[in-house]
DNA sequence: AAGATAGCTGATAGCGCTACCAAATAGCGG
DNA sequence: CCGCTATTTGGTAGCGCTATCAGCTATCTT
């Protein structure tokens, strides 16, 4: 005769699994948490016994156990407040999956004292990982201080993979290279450039994906004026100036963010210029920004929750490796997919073909 | 001979708080839970020793001897992700001192369908309670849904208490009047006033504010010009032109909130005039446009995330009041201090006193 | 071949709290 | 002052999971 469990709509257990797979509650319990000293074979059939209970373990009686709380930091800078809300919707769903809780601490500064000092604000506290969004998860203080700490991290929406650190991100270069092309199947031949901020990772790699498409399209590099921007609205407004008054303007800008794209069509409004008629513009990021402005801009969009959701999934899986006594996880690189988003702001380049930007250059004010 | 805890850094527990008060664990449970049947001496005792021995409840060992997942619930519809991002760093902070976990679920469309049919998605979820930053806060379908699914909510920014319903708010029509006092305090005598969505309980209590102050002061209600706005931008436009362009245009404008406030900025810009030189314009809310605009908007700030972390722990005693079998909460409605926030967009009336708008009447163009 | 080493598994004992019920105390009319 | 009900309190038994350590099976040594 069963004993139904007095409450708790009776949900199985470790015990249901450890019967079903004719091993003891110990042995499930090591196979879900990262499974050290397992033979093989037990594993399997532990997790086919899981997958077919449809077992979830109970993460209160889980940290009630482990005798810890289960937290988390998320260190934030001043991102813009609608990436941090898609970010925060993310992490937060991730964080209720495995059951943990988020400790948000937010950092002030760009010197790279105070943002030691906001990674050291996270060494008291009682969190067992902390996840960074951009722009601190390039930040080199914070991470040696994280290291130091020996607190496990992962970054987000870096450029590239930093060795023995966790990341998740997209392919920036990939994207920039899709967007690139974009530009080039609509036959525009002479495409502007706006760089981002030469401190960020991905700046360079968006700026490598650009490089790879006009090559791989036979196109010369030299033909394609460049300026540098910092990811503000202020700096795509000057890039953008200079990029649209040169006498060889080109017929399309590839800003490297939306802000920057933002700035660059005021920019050519103010000069007279339709956008995309005259000129296309085209964005990166797909902030709310991209659908704020007239016409909406064509852009790369992030899945940013689901970064953010598998940020806290990889973290929680490094703290157990590391209780568990695995010893540092490999820093694992997730990849995940971007999209190429077309609206307004891009469309075929000007018939005014061969050197359309002599063609139509406005007069002298 | 103590033996101290195998685990877990000796957090004091129910136990040591049992053994300090002189009583069992189980009534110890009972006076922090809600105490249903304690005596009053002995609640006293209880609390005195939580108070001296710094006691908190271990989160994961009640929600695993309750047997609940205690989540809670968020249902939010496209409100400004600058608003979003700060109620939820807000609700976070409150779910975690709780212990409990956030669960949020968007909710698309207008329709009164389509807000039931979010409000219905958390019946199936298992949450034991939703909170609802606005404009859901205003929804009749979604309280009727949960109502009725007899699921607990609390009401975020909402312009009054509802009988019955729990809210957090702060005062509008204090805040409102508040403004107005500071726009009479400068000298202007001639104030008009764009209303927000009137199906927004907010809207009309700013409208009650601002009337109080006129009317405090002594002045006509007549001599001010009011235009219906919706809270949006482009409502904004169109309201901010009717006042710039009578002849008798006031000296200062209230917005019902700041985006209709940037968007009579942007008006006066086109119409020639000096913000706060040749007319005030004042917003409400303090949201991130309120600073990305020229001028600052004077506003009124409300503390968001000090609201939502409110309302997670309003909501969570009536969850445990509900459980312990206290019947229905009276539905407390708890009111936060709002803050003048004043910036350059308000200054002195022209001194062309008495009929300020005709004095420099721009020429008809 | 006996002993040592390493790898794998399970029995036991809680983690801190609350549901359940039994026991004790208080209140009250007769 | 006694039974009786109403209220308050305590004892016991887990909630589902994991730390600890003992036991057990292979794989090496010498």
């Amino acid at each position: 005769m069963e004993k139904p469990s007095r409450r708790s709509g009776g949900s199985i257990t470790v015990q249901d699994v450890a019967r079903s797979a004719g091993v003891s509650a110990m042995t499930v319990s090591r196979v879900v948490n990262g499974g050290a000293n397992v033979r093989q074979s037990t594993r399997e059939a532990v997790l086919a016994a899981i997958e077919q209970l449809n077992y979830w373990p109970n993460t209160a009686a889980r940290s009630l156990a482990a005798g810890e709380a289960a937290q988390i930091g998320l260190l934030y800078a001043n991102p813009s407040l609608a990436y941090l809300s898609n970010f925060l919707i993310g992490a937060l769903e991730g964080a209720r999956k495995v059951g943990c809780h988020l400790v948000l601490e937010p950092c002030e500064g760009d010197s790279a004292e105070e943002q030691a000092e906001g990674a050291r604000r996270f060494a008291s506290t009682a969190v067992q990982g902390v996840i960074l969004p951009p722009p601190l998860s390039d930040s080199v203080p914070v991470r040696d201080e994280l290291d130091a700490a020996g607190t496990p991290s992962v970054a987000v929406a870096v450029g590239v993979a930093q060795p023995g650190r966790a990341s998740v991100r997209i392919d920036d270069r990939a994207a920039a290279q899709a967007m690139t092309q974009h530009l080039i199947d609509l036959g525009h031949r002479r495409i502007g450039f706006v760089a981002g901020d030469p401190n960020n990772g991905s700046s360079a790699e968006r700026w490598r994906g650009f490089v790879a498409a006009i090559e791989a399209a036979g196109l010369d590099l030299a033909d394609m004026p460049v300026e540098q921007g910092y990811f503000t609205f202020r700096s795509g407004i000057d890039a953008g100036e200079k990029l649209i008054d040169r006498d060889d303007r080109p017929t399309a800008i590839f800003a490297s963010n939306d802000d920057m794209a933002a700035a660059a069509i005021s920019v050519a409004h103010r000069r007279g210029l339709q956008v995309p008629e005259d000129l296309s513009i085209v964005g990166f990021d797909d902030t709310s920004l991209a659908t704020t402005t007239w016409p909406e801009i064509t852009t790369i969009r992030q899945p940013i929750a689901a970064m953010a959701e598998a940020a806290v999934e990889m973290l929680l899986a490094e703290i157990r490796d590391r209780r568990m006594g695995q010893g540092e996880g490999a820093g694992e690189d997730r990849v995940l997919d971007h999209e190429l988003i077309v609206r307004e702001s891009s469309g075929p380049a000007p018939v005014a073909a061969g050197r359309p930007g002599m063609a139509r250059r406005r007069p002298a004010a």
